[in-house]
DNA sequence: CCCAAGTGGTATTGCAGCGATACCATCTGT
DNA sequence: ACAGATGGTATCGCTGCAATACCACTTGGG
């Protein structure tokens, strides 16, 4: 097909951005998924911080994912502490040095430079591709994974946030974070 | 970071690809790579549907890549031929089997309609996308598969097309495939 | 015309991601 | 209280992937 541009071109840069991962990890003995691990383990919430949950995320068996945690554990690049009320869950952390590594490759070098020289619209691009993107999830009956601040649960109350599925107070930094239970809005 | 929105979304959605791509393609045996492989080779021009171009679209090692190319052979999805001219380049071709695959698993069943709801201005959309992908392959010093209409070496001819760089002619369907030798006409 | 360097492709090896299946512990709801 | 649901781990087999080595062919100076 001659159109699909934007299909290919999304595609494209996700097998670039792939190959570039394996690349910069490499020297650290980390695959992608190690990196996206990591990275989407950085920006979830208290809720969203589970083995589970990054299963859900990357769109892979939690089989699979259970191993690759116990890999970056043994590499020293993420902590379990297990939940305080319920038994079966356990949350996960990345380290200092996990945090370091994906300051210094995520996202890859060269990569705000090319944002930039693109003259690209950030607000409105973000906004294009979180449309595009909870169309596809909601084709799929698939999780949002959205921030906080954008999900219809949330309460502003005087004095800050409030989850309205937890009824637990929120931060203005934890708005900011993914959440397994998020939904639009709209 | 809670910039670089962009990148995680984009990011983000190369993963729901692949995992789709795992999903659709596993009643045929096929796996993400396949597929982006086939992908690939139905939109190549003739100088680039060789294994090398497909191991340098996909940043995939030449060895890697060639075996998943005979698996594609013995599955019947691909046929080889050899080069005229140059007695070390084989050329690829996907059987009117894998083009029947592709048309139905490429884009994902929901992608358009996603699209299409999330109001997304499509030309636009390409245009910042294809400036940010060729931003970032400046940054690595790789090739640009673009197509030959935006290519600098495109001679518009009374008659027809002529690729500056072969002098051999291309008929308006050949300047909308992707070619190894592209470059930009910026 | 020749030969060294470069390029396209394949064969082989070892490793690691991945799904499938099975299994266990814990929670939930009627 | 107990059946079903949920979160997590263990094990198996397959396959993608890089690395290395190797071969055939082409190219470009002398």
């Amino acid at each position: 097909m001659v159109q699909d541009g934007t299909f290919h071109l999304i595609e494209r840069l996700g097998s670039l951005l792939r190959s570039e991962q394996r690349r910069l990890g490499a020297p650290h003995d980390l695959e992608p998924v190690h990196l996206q691990a990591l990275a989407y383990l950085s920006r979830a919430n208290r809720y969203s911080d589970t083995p589970i949950a990054v299963a859900e995320f990357l769109g892979l068996t939690k089989g699979n994912v259970s191993q690759r945690l116990m890999a970056l554990e043994r590499a020293g690049l993420l902590t379990r502490r297990p939940d305080g009320t319920d038994g079966r869950v356990v949350h996960l952390a990345p380290t200092a040095r996990a945090r370091t590594l994906l300051r210094a490759l995520t996202p890859p070098p060269g990569w705000r430079a090319a944002l930039q020289t693109a003259g690209i619209d950030e607000a409105a691009m973000v906004s294009a591709l979180t449309a595009l993107l909870a169309g596809l999830q909601r084709a799929n009956a698939q999780r949002t994974f959205g921030q906080c601040q954008t999900c219809r649960f949330l309460r502003r109350e005087k004095g800050g946030f409030v989850c309205g599925l937890t009824l637990e107070p929120l931060t203005p930094a934890d708005t900011q974070l993914l959440c397994r239970e998020h939904e639009s809005a709209a």
